[in-house]
DNA sequence: GCCCAGGTGGGTA
DNA sequence: TACCCACATGGG
């Protein structure tokens, strides 16, 4: 089966098996970009403490965020740890943002895909998970977002081999998908929902799949079969 | 007590 | 290049 076919069946078995995901919770592109920043290594819940404490005191909006002193900064982000890290990362981000783009996420939003992703990417602090992240969940940017489930899949899929890079992944679902961000931000979100529940680093070998048996923990990697025979090994149930 | 979480960057060989 | 480690809180 032809990879762009496989990838669209992919999406639909783990879309019939777990829904809409409702990704990226946030009320605004401001609070998304932020969120992306403080998830790093991080549980979303975590993230939504912290957030919570900015929005109590009004403080979720790049100017407020701007002109509160660092100390002061680190000190609200604590229940998402490794606070003084993220501070100083969002601090970055922000100086990019009113530097470039007038503190404004819709303005960063107009730019151009990659151009605006070369300048993230050199912001300290943001790497491309998180860069891919602010672009795709908070600009709407057609940037498909790599995480340790995306990678993990693909291999025990056999869709890419041991050791690939974050570069070959995202290439692999943008050069074979069309870009629209939609699906693009749908597919990220099912693919950690399924790492999450069945696809974990350790653990026992999951059970009634959606996808395949493959992607199981602990299931011989053998690379062959790269056709659809696997595909139909799995069921929704 | 241990491992993990919607990573990134710096250091060492 | 390939590992290893710090960052740090909160949940299972």
């Amino acid at each position: 089966m032809e990879l762009g076919s496989r990838l669209i069946e992919i999406y639909h078995r783990l879309y019939q098996a777990y829904g809409p995901q409702g990704w990226w919770p946030g009320e605004s592109p401001f609070e998304i970009m932020v969120g992306a920043i403080l998830t790093q290594n991080t549980s979303w819940r975590n993230v939504e403490r912290a957030l919570a404490r900015l929005k109590a005191e009004g403080l979720l909006s790049p100017e407020r965020l701007y002109a509160l002193p660092l100390e002061e900064l680190s000190e609200r982000l604590r229940p998402a740890g490794t606070y003084r890290v993220k501070a100083a990362r969002l601090r970055a981000f922000l100086e990019y943002l009113f530097r470039v783009h007038e503190g404004d996420p819709g303005r960063l939003a107009q730019g151009e895909l990659e151009t605006v992703r070369r300048a993230l990417l050199a912001v300290p602090g943001i790497g491309p998970e998180t860069a891919d992240s602010i672009l795709l969940y908070g600009a709407g940017h057609p940037t498909f977002v790599v995480d340790a489930y995306t990678m993990r899949l693909l291999e025990r899929l056999g869709l890419l081999p041991a050791g690939a890079s974050y570069a070959d992944c995202r290439t692999l679902f943008m050069a074979h998908l069309p870009p629209d961000p939609q699906l693009f931000n749908e597919y990220h979100a099912l693919i950690v929902r399924h790492g999450k529940e069945r696809c974990r680093k350790r653990g026992p070998r999951c059970s009634s799949c959606p996808l395949l048996d493959r992607c199981a923990y602990g299931v011989a990697q053998t690379g062959e079969e790269s056709d659809g025979s696997a595909g139909a090994v799995g069921t929704a149930r």
